[in-house]
This record gives C-alpha cells, structure tokens and sequence, in this order.
RNA sequence: CGGGGUGUAGCGCAGCCUGGUAGCGCGCCUGCUUUGGGAGCAGGAUGUCGGGGGUUCGAAUCCCUCCACCCCGACCA
C-alpha cells in the first residue's frame, strides 16, 4: 500500500472529549471517527488492525472447534419474551417497532436467537455437542458510553454458543474455550489474565473473565505472586494472615474522641495504626423488618457487598441502616459504633476477628474502647469473609501474595447450564428416549474492545506500539525527498515491490511531505518496523533501519536488505 | 437518572463579565523557496457563534427554553 493511496488521518493536537490515552490515540492515529456519542466509524487504519484481531479469533475458534454462523441484529420481541428477557434486560436492550407496529430490538447478546435455531435443528444427543459462534456488531444503549471503543453503544464481538447432552460435555468444552482464549491474548500478544468472575444473576457453576492489565482498567482484579490463582477482586476470598490470635495484654479502657466519626481520624487522634482498630456497619437482616445487622471490620479493610449480601441473614441486595435506626439501637451514631455489647446479631470478618486489644466505638457518641478483646470483653461472633482483598493478602489456594491490578475485559466466559434452554424449550432426545433440556455454554469476545485494550497496554510518547499481530502494517517504507533524488526514488520503489511480491504488509510513504512529518505519522500509527531511504545513506548503498521502540536506527547494506528485513519481522 | 461542565472555522482555543456586527494557533488552498524529526515567506478560502424564542436601535455577549457533547456517580453480559 501506498500513503498516496491510503486515507490517513492523523491529527497533531488531542481532541479535547478523549479521556483515555487509547480514545486520545485512536483518533489522533486515525482508526476511529465519532459519529455520536458511543457510535464510530472504523477508517481504513482501525479496520486493518480490527480485522487482524478477528482473524486470529476465527482462527482460534476454528481450531477449537467451533463452526461460524451469522445471526440477524435484528431480533424479535417474541423470543425475548419467551426467555423473560424482554422485561428482565432493562433499558439497555434498544428496542424499535417496525412499520407494522411490531416490537424488535437490536440484538446486545445472541442466546435467543441461537437457542431457537438449535431447538429446531437438533433433535438428538447424538449431533452434540455443537459449538457456533459468530463475528458481529452488538448494540448495547449504554447508560453512559465513555473511553472511545471500550465502552461504545456498537461494538464487535466474537460470541459462541455450545449446546450439550450434560454438565460434563459442557465443562469439557468450556475448558477447550478458555484454552482457546488464552491462545488467542497470547497471539495477540497481550498481557492477560484469565480471572475467576461472578456468574452474577446468570448463575450456573463456573465463570471466568479475561482481562488485559491496564491502569486505566474499570475492573480490580487480585492474582497471586506464587501461583496462577487470579479473581475478580469481587470474587477474591479474603483470609487473614494468621490464623491466632494474640493474648489480650490491655485492659479495656474509654477514652473520649470528641468530634472523630473515621477510621483515620481515629487513628489520627490516637496516633496509632488504622490495622488495630475495627469500623461496624449496621445493615439491613433479610427479613421483613429490616433490622440491623453488623458486620464488624478491621478499620483498614473496605466492606465487600458482594460477599456481605450472599451471607444468610442478610438482605439482597445490600442496605444499609439509616443513622436515625443506628442510633435507636445502638446508642450512638456513625463513628462510635463498635460490638461491645450490641445486642443485634454481630458478623466478624476474619481479619477483625484475629485482632487482640483492638480500638472501636464504644456506642456513646464521642467516645472509643482501647485494648478490646474478644471472649474477654464480648463473645466472639459469627466469622464470615467480608471484606475486599488488599494487596499483600495470602493467596486464597495457599500460595503466594495477592498483587491487585487494574484490568480492561476483553473476554467472559459462562456455563450457563439450562436456563435458556428449560425456559425456550431446546431439547433433544437422550439415549434412553427421553427429552432433556441442552446444557449450555456461552463465550464472548470484545473484538473491538481489544484495539483499545492493545494501545492502553502498548504506546510511548509518539504514538501507539502495536504488538507484532495486530500491527495495520509490518513495515513502513519512508523515502526522503523521492520527489527530487531519482535514486531515492527508483531505491524505494525496488524494496516496495521486492516486499509486495514477499507477501509482506508493507506501506510506502510516496507522500511529498517533509521527513518530520512522516517519521511522525508512521510512529503515531505505530508501525512495527522503519526502513529509511535517503541520499545521505544511500551514496554508501546502506538503508536505515528502526524498529519501532529502538532507541537508535542501524545502517544495513543495500545488497541483501529484504532478507535483513524478514529476519528482523520473524523475530 | 442525579451532580458538574462545555458548545465560536476541519482541530485546539480566545472573545461573553462590561452588547456595537468575530479573532488566534494548527490544518486546508495557490505560488516561490526548503527537504534527516510535525518548514519559511507571500497570498487566499472557510463560521446559521448548538437550535428556537425574547429584551434591545443593535445580541456570540443579557434573559427564557430546547438540544448535543464531556466528566463524576448510580447501573452492567
């Protein structure tokens, strides 16, 4: 390809409304336009790269044995209904009538649609298990749209759906599919982590997300220094780093802390560290009254709601108790609660429980307990995990540390078992004759989403850093001031057609621009590897070379130059 | 949906407070020069000042209203 032939885009300043350096450098790049808010144009840049990544996911799932469909965006009322979705998906779903007054929606999710191609095509356990996936625009009305491509209202992405006879055909598969995903991120070349997730409202038994490492990552994810445990931090399980606890050593004292209501003003005021004291928060039981609970935490720990409201006794989703009902049972407000004689049900995280002479509320406003102790001061309650993992906890299989990163999901993999299938009736017929509901698997990929995941994780000062497999083109042929040298010229156009017959993705810069400016845009752009055609060099028949994130170019000789140049791609 | 903010040339912004008929940088077009890190000189084109309504002799500027976009929060396979 040649640049007089190519649209490029490039734009020197950043656009004001791009937050995150990958929006910021898509669009200065040239991969993406917005049309409105969520909703972009692809331009011929961020298609090369997009269908780069979609190649490999097909490859992948070919490989993995999964068969490629096409299914319809626009998809009928009628089978939402039937799944229950219609009501249950909320306002995300964007839905439209059709001249007829007739209710669709534009398809966020496929498992409708495949389920009612399945339930009329398969009839026996003999033609399972079967795996069908697609490549494909999803539409989501996202409540709020941010970071360019990573949280848009169209996106690309790769969805497969496996069908079985039972549980075990379904985990076998599942683990074929997180082989597959893994190859793929790996191929990629991205930093992932495949991490244990929340099944969420879907249930069924297992579930993990993949996530590419980035700081500016929406989700918190805990993985293990010694192991290849990772989680969702919402998942993570949090154990205390000694299983003893110390011998009490302090009397229980009161002392008055006029006007602190936090953790760090009371370690502030008490000079001493927030780890030995413990914060109660009153929430909601599950019964009809609502009465309180408290849930009793080491002060540096942060409650997890997720944990908290799976606990039996607890209402869900999480509330919490309103001062005024604090008060009325307790005897005081937020900031002096402690479990020192409530007479409510208490629940103890299990770091908090293995404190000795430990700090809390002492339920009078304006007033702390010191050296509390558990069994000596008050009964040791219910121990349950309710707490967010922290960097340095023990690794819940028992090896390791815990380290916590952000990460950016660019893949979700579910055992959905039969809730699709028991509610939209996809059944077959087992050995016995009998009809049984499918079990089944579904498997996603945010094929756009990666192009964003990939330059958060892969970019420098000028420009985006494409890993190898996604790069839009390998080489970058840059010719100064061919318009003048003939030399220069007839150089350059010798390499591009010696690469162009080599089958390497190679893009000429033929533009009549200053050197700057094209050293400029093929670094933006990010291109992998520079050859530099130039009087200067050529009079002692060398070409520069530089790879993308080298410091310094090298000179390599004429003589041989497409050989030198495949050697360095391969590596 | 709640809170905050912004809409002025393709992009980034000034002008608005204090009303007088729109400007800067980059980009774009023409010519000449230049050619190893986003060139120089000269000339040039481009705006329903987000839309509608109002006040006024006069509105980018003041008032009302609608819309779009951005940020934070809530939500989320």
């Amino acid at each position: 390809m040649r640049t007089s032939n190519f649209l490029i885009c490039t734009q020197k300043e950043t656009p004001a409304d791009a937050e995150v350096i990958s929006h910021q450098l898509m669009l200065r790049a040239g991969l993406i336009r917005k049309l409105a808010a969520g909703l972009y144009t692809w331009l011929p840049l961020g298609l090369r790269v997009l269908r780069k990544v979609e190649a490999i996911v097909r490859e992948e799932m070919d490989r993995a044995g999964a068969q490629e469909i096409s299914m319809p965006v626009v998809q009928p009322a009628e089978l939402w209904e039937e799944s229950g979705r219609w009501e249950e998906y909320g306002p995300e779903l964007l839905r439209i009538k059709d001249r007829h007054d007739r209710d669709f929606c534009l398809g966020p999710t496929h498992e409708e649609v495949v389920t009612e191609l399945v339930r009329n095509e398969i009839k026996s356990y003999k033609q399972l298990p079967l795996n069908l996936y697609q490549i494909q625009t999803k539409v989501r009305d996202e409540i709020r749209p941010r970071f360019g491509i990573m949280r848009s209202r169209e996106f690309l992405m790769k969805d497969a759906y496996s069908f079985h006879e039972t549980p075990a055909s379904l985990a076998d598969t599942y683990d074929v599919m997180h082989g597959a995903y893994s190859a793929i991120f790996t191929r990629l070349g991205l930093d992932f982590r495949p991490v244990i997730a929340d099944t969420g409202s879907i249930g069924g038994s297992s579930s993990h997300e993949f996530h590419v490492l980035a700081g500016s990552g929406e989700d918190d994810i805990a993985f293990s220094d010694g192991s290849g445990y990772a989680a969702n931090v919402e998942m993570a399980e949090a154990l205390p780093h000694s299983d003893t606890r110390a011998a009490a050593s302090d009397d229980m004292a009161e002392v008055a802390t006029p006007g602190v209501h936090t953790i760090d003003e009371l370690a502030n005021s008490l000079a001493i560290p927030a780890e030995t004291t413990v914060k109660t928060l009153l929430v909601k039981a599950d019964d009809d009254t609502g009465s309180p609970v408290a849930l009793v935490l080491r002060g540096d720990h942060q409650l997890n709601e997720i944990k908290a409201e799976k606990l039996a006794g607890i209402a869900s989703p999480l509330a919490m108790v309103e001062e005024d009902a604090a008060r009325a049972t307790c005897g005081a407000g937020f900031g002096s609660l402690g479990p020192v004689g409530l007479a409510i049900p208490v629940i103890v995280d299990r770091s908090a429980a293995v404190l000795a002479d430990f700090v809390c509320g002492a339920n009078k406003d304006g007033f702390h307990l010191t050296g509390v102790n558990w069994e000596r001061d008050l009964p040791l309650p219910r121990i349950e995990d309710l707490r967010n993992v922290v960097q340095g906890d023990p690794s819940p299989d028992g090896n390791g540390n815990l380290q916590i990163k952000r990460g950016i999901e660019v893949g979700h993999i579910f055992q959905l078992g039969t809730k699709y299938s028991e509610a939209m009736q996809a059944n077959v017929l087992n050995e016995n004759g009998k009809n049984v509901p499918m079990f089944m698997g579904c498997y996603g990929i945010g094929v756009s989403r990666i192009v964003a995941a990939a330059i958060e994780q892969n970019h420098d000062d000028n420009g985006i850093t494409w890993p190898t497999a996604m790069a839009p083109f390998q080489l970058a042929i840059v010719p100064l001031n061919m318009h003048k040298s003939e030399a220069v010229a007839a150089c350059a156009e010798e390499l591009y057609a010696d690469c162009v017959a080599a089958g390497i993705d190679v893009l000429m810069d033929d533009r009549n621009e200053r050197p700057g400016v094209k050293f400029a845009d093929m670094e933006l752009m990010g291109i992998p590897h520079r050859i530099v055609i130039g009087d200067r060099t050529l009079a002692d028949d060398k070409l520069e070379y530089k790879g993308r994130s080298d410091d310094e170019a090298t000179l390599l000789p004429r003589e041989g130059i497409l050989a030198a140049l495949q050697e360095r791609m391969a590596s």
